[in-house]
DNA sequence: CCGGTGACGCGCG
DNA sequence: GCGCGCGCCACCG
């Protein structure tokens, strides 16, 4: 399949907010299918961070996953401070505040 | 075909 | 709130 309803979800997020993959995963019409989310996200080459926003996905604790290749979460981070989304000293965002609440 | 592998999520203790 | 186990399912060798 292509993951083309899966990016163009990704694009509806607003800047200063997150998603989770499971979120995404059900508003992209492949409920139960998180894992596919990162999948698509991973297939992205480095840049393409303005077509798809997807540092702002995050896992459903709020936190960023980890990656195969450490060091590619800090760019993450950096992202969403840039636009104002707060860490707890644990690493976690407050979803509570953050959460992106579609329609 | 088959088994291993995830940028996941949820229920349980 | 935390770790653990298990379910999920497309991909890949």
């Amino acid at each position: 399949m292509s993951y083309r309803r899966i990016y163009a979800t990704v694009r509806r997020i607003p800047r200063g907010r997150v998603a989770t993959y499971g979120q995404i995963a059900r508003l992209a019409g492949i409920p139960r299918q998180a894992r596919q989310v990162g999948y698509a996200l991973a297939a992205l080459r480095d840049g393409d961070a303005d077509a798809v926003p997807w540092h702002r996905v995050v896992n459903a604790k709020g936190e960023i996953s980890r990656r195969a290749t450490p060091g590619s979460d800090e760019l993450q981070r950096v992202l969403l401070e840039s636009e104002r989304v707060a860490f707890d000293s644990l690493g976690r965002i407050d979803l509570r505040r953050f959460l992106w609440r579609a329609g």
